[in-house]
DNA sequence: GTTAGGG
DNA sequence: CCCTAAC
C-alpha cells in the first residue's frame, strides 16, 4: 500500500518568488492542479526550530561564537561568489561599440546593481548586526494522539548544525535556555517526538496528525524568532495563533501558500504516478491526502499520457521535494532598542512551515501507530542530515551570511513581507565513490513509485553517511546570475554526477514485528530533474539586457539570444528568454496597473513592442547577427 | 538541439 | 516556467 504523506509547499523556490501568488500561468493552468494539493502541514519547523535551540545550547550560549560557528559551517554553506560578473556587461560594452544603432547606446552597465550590491559583503561582519534573534518559541498545534513515536537516534551527521550558523552568520543569536524551556513545555503537551542528533534535537511533531487522516486542514507548527528578548517572554506566549492552545492561543492554520505551491507540480506528479501508475494490486493505497486527489483529475488524460514519463522523472523530482521544504509566512517586527544605530532589532516569524510529500509504502495491516511511526521515522531520517536554512528577501538568496540583516535589506524600518526561509536537508550519504554531494537531501527517491523490490540501500539509516563533511558547494554557485538573483534551489542546474546518491527513504516491507522498516534509499542520479524551477523573476537589467538583444538579433532566435546576452546566466535557458519576450510583449500591450512585478520602465516595454514589431515585420530578412539591423526602431 | 506555442 | 510538437 502505498501511502503518501504530502506537505505540498508548493514552493522551491529555490527558489522562490516571494511573490504570494503564483504566476499567472501558473495560476491558471497549474493552480487547478494544485488546489487539491492541500498542504500536509509538518511540522519540520518545530523540528528546526529544536535544532537551533539545542544547537545553541551546544554552543554554550554563546552569542559571539558566531564566528566559530560559522566557520564549522562554511562546508556546509554555500560558497559565495560575490565577485561573480555581470555576464551582459560585455555583451553590452560589444554591442555599444558594435554599431550605430542606438541599441544600449547608453552604455551602462547590464546589471549595476547587482554589481553595487557586491561590495560590501565579504567585508561586512558577522557580528555587526544588532538584530539578534534572542528567543525561539516552537509551538505547534498538531496534536498526536495516537502512538507517538519518541527515538532517540544516533546522530551521524557531522554537518548536523548547519542550520544555525546559518543564522548566527547573520548576526543572529539564540540564547535559548530560556525560550528554549518554553518550547519545551509546549512540545510537551503535544507529545513530540524527538530525535537527538549531534547535539541537537530534533522535534517532530506525528506526521499524521488527525488532521491528516481526517483530510481536514493540516495544523501548521509555528515557530518564531523574536529578535528582542524583552518581547520575547511577552509574545511568545500569545503573539503564536497556532499554540496548542496551552497558552489560550487558539490554533490557526498559516499555511503560506507559496511554500505549498512550490512543489504542487511535483507533488503532483508523484501523485500521478502513484495513483495511476503501477501500484501492485495487492497493495491498497492510503492516501493520506485523498482530498486531494479528486477522483476526476483535471486533465486526466493529460496525466495518464505522461505516467510513464512521470515515473521516470519521479525518481529525480523526490529528490528534489526536500529542498521545497521552507519556512513562511514570515512576519516580522522592527524594534528600535536602545539607540545605537545598529541597534535596530528584526522581529521574524515563521508561522509555517511545510516538507514535500512523503512516499511510503506501508501493508495493509499495518497500524495507524505503526503508520506514524513509520512517517516519523522516515522524517526523523531525513532530517537527522541536518538542515540547512536560507534566508529569501524578495524571493532572492542571500547567500552572503557575512552580511548583516540591515545590508540584506531585513531592516526593522523595511518591509519584511518578503522574506522566506529555505530549509533544505543537508545530509544524505554520499554516493559510493565519494564524491561530494551537492545536492540536498532527498525525501524520496525515484524507486518511490516501484513497489518496494526497488529499495536499493540496505542501510539502515543513513546515520552512517555522515562523512559527507565536504563542501555542500552547489553547482549553481559557479554561476553568475544565479548568484545574483537568488537561486536557492538550482535544481535545473543540478550536478550531473551520477555517483551521487542521496538518502532516499523508501519504507521497505513490514518486518517482523510488524513495525514499518525503512531505509535509505540511493538516491538516484539528479540528472533527470522533475522538479519545476524556481521562479526567478527577471529583473529590470535582465529586461533591458533581453530588449537589446532581440533588438539586434531578432526574435525567432532564441540561442542566439542567450549566447548574446546572457551566455553565462545559466538560469536563463533560451527558452526562457523567449518565454520572458513573450511576457514582456504581452505586458507591454496592458494597462500598467494590469501589471505585475517589478515593473519594467515604459521606456523597455515601448521598445519591446518596437522591436517585436520590426521583428514580425522582417522575420524574412532577419539579418546576420553583427548587423545593425533596427536602426528604424532605435530609439536613441 | 532549437524553435514556436499552448498551457 | 513547463511541456511538446515540429523541425
Amino acid at each position: 500500500m502505498v501511502m503518501r504523506k504530502r506537505s505540498d509547499n508548493g514552493s522551491r523556490g529555490r527558489r522562490i518568488a516571494n511573490t504570494p501568488r503564483v504566476p499567472n500561468s501558473a495560476r491558471g493552468k497549474r493552480s487547478t492542479r494544485k488546489k487539491k494539493d492541500d498542504m500536509r502541514a509538518f511540522d519540520l519547523l518545530a523540528t528546526v526550530a529544536e535544532t537551533l535551540l539545542d544547537d545553541q545550547d551546544n554552543s554554550a550560549n554563546a552569542p559571539n561564537a558566531s564566528g566559530a560557528a560559522k566557520a564549522k559551517n562554511k562546508k556546509a554553506v554555500k560558497e559565495e561568489h560575490y565577485d561573480e560578473i555581470l555576464p551582459l556587461k560585455n555583451m553590452v560594452t560589444e554591442k555599444d561599440s558594435r554599431s550605430g544603432c542606438a541599441l544600449g547606446s547608453d552604455g551602462t552597465c547590464a546589471f549595476p546593481r547587482q554589481a553595487n550590491n557586491r561590495s560590501a559583503d565579504n567585508s561586512s561582519t558577522r557580528n555587526e548586526v544588532g538584530s539578534v534573534l534572542e528567543s525561539l518559541t516552537v509551538k505547534s498545534n498538531m496534536l498526536v494522539r495516537d502512538s507517538l513515536v519518541s527515538r532517540a537516534r544516533p546522530c551521524e551527521t557531522s554537518r548536523g548544525p548547519g542550520i544555525i550558523p546559518e543564522f548566527e552568520a547573520h548576526g543572529i543569536c539564540h540564547p535559548g535556555s530560556s525560550s528554549s524551556a518554553e518550547a519545551e513545555q509546549k512540545h510537551q503537551a503535544e507529545q513530540v517526538i524527538r530525535t537527538q542528533e549531534d547535539g541537537h534535537a530534533v522535534v517532530l511533531h506525528s506526521l499524521l496528525d488527525s488532521a491528516d487522516l481526517d483530510g481536514r486542514p493540516p495544523a501548521l507548527g509555528e515557530v518564531q524568532y523574536i529578535a528582542n528578548r524583552e518581547d520575547d517572554e511577552n509574545s511568545s506566549g500569545c503573539t503564536h495563533p497556532s499554540t496548542t492552545g496551552d497558552k489560550g492561543c487558539k490554533p490557526q492554520y498559516l499555511g503560506n501558500h507559496r511554500i505549498r505551491k512550490l512543489l504542487a507540480s511535483k507533488v503532483r506528479k508523484a501523485a500521478d504516478n502513484k495513483i495511476y501508475g503501477g501500484i501492485p494490486s495487492k497493495s491498497s493505497k492510503l492516501n493520506l491526502c485523498s482530498k486531494k486527489i479528486p477522483a476526476t483529475r483535471q486533465k486526466m488524460q493529460r496525466t495518464i499520457f505522461k505516467k510513464k514519463k512521470l515515473a521516470h522523472r519521479a525518481t529525480s523530482f523526490a529528490k528534489e521535494m526536500l529542498n521545497e521544504a521552507r519556512g513562511t509566512s514570515f512576519s516580522t517586527e522592527g524594534r528600535n532598542k536602545s539607540c545605537g544605530s545598529d541597534n535596530y532589532h528584526v522581529k521574524l516569524r515563521i508561522k509555517s512551515f511545510n516538507i514535500p510529500e512523503l512516499f511510503i509504502d506501508v501493508p495493509e495491516n499495518a497500524t495507524i501507530g505503526s503508520l506514524k511511526r513509520t512517517v516519523m521515522d522516515v522524517v526523523n531520517s531525513i532530517i537527522q542530515g541536518g538542515l540547512r536554512v536560507g534566508v529569501l528577501l524578495q524571493g532572492k538568496d542571500i547567500q552572503d551570511d557575512n552580511k548583516t540583516l540591515r545590508q540584506a535589506g531585513i531592516c526593522h524600518d523595511k518591509k519584511l513581507n518578503n522574506i522566506d526561509f529555505t530549509l533544505e536537508c543537508e545530509g544524505g550519504q554520499d554516493s559510493p565513490s565519494g564524491v561530494v554531494i551537492p545536492e540536498h537531501m532527498d525525501l524520496l527517491g525515484a524507486d518511490v513509485v516501484e513497489p518496494l523490490a526497488r529499495v536499493k540501500c540496505e542501510e539502515p539509516f543513513p546515520e552512517t553517511g555522515g562523512d559527507d563533511n565536504q563542501q555542500l558547494t552547489p553547482p549553481y554557485r559557479s554561476r553568475s546570475l544565479s548568484d545574483l538573483y537568488s537561486d536557492v534551489h538550482p535544481v535545473e542546474m543540478a550536478s550531473q554526477d551520477a555517483s551521487a546518491s542521496s538518502q532516499a527513504i523508501v519504507p521497505v516491507a513490514p518486518s517482523d514485528d510488524g513495525a514499518l522498516a525503512i531505509v535509505p534509499h540511493c538516491r538516484p542520479r539528479r540528472t533527470e530533474i522533475g522538479q519545476r524551477r524556481t521562479r526567478t523573476p527577471f529583473h529590470v537589467d535582465e529586461v533591458e539586457a533581453l530588449v537589446d538583444a532581440v533588438e539586434l538579433i531578432g526574435t525567432g532566435r532564441w540561442r542566439a539570444v542567450k549566447m548574446h546576452a546572457f551566455d553565462h546566466a545559466d538560469h536563463r535557458t533560451y527558452v526562457d528568454l523567449k518565454d520572458k519576450w513573450k511576457t514582456l510583449v504581452h505586458t507591454a500591450s496592458i494597462a500598467p496597473h494590469q501589471r505585475r512585478g517589478e515593473p519594467v520602465p515604459q521606456e523597455l516595454l515601448d521598445r519591446v513592442l518596437a522591436a517585436q514589431a520590426y521583428w514580425t515585420e522582417h522575420q524574412q530578412d532577419k539579418p546576420p547577427r553583427g548587423k545593425a539591423a533596427l536602426p528604424a526602431i532605435c530609439p536613441a
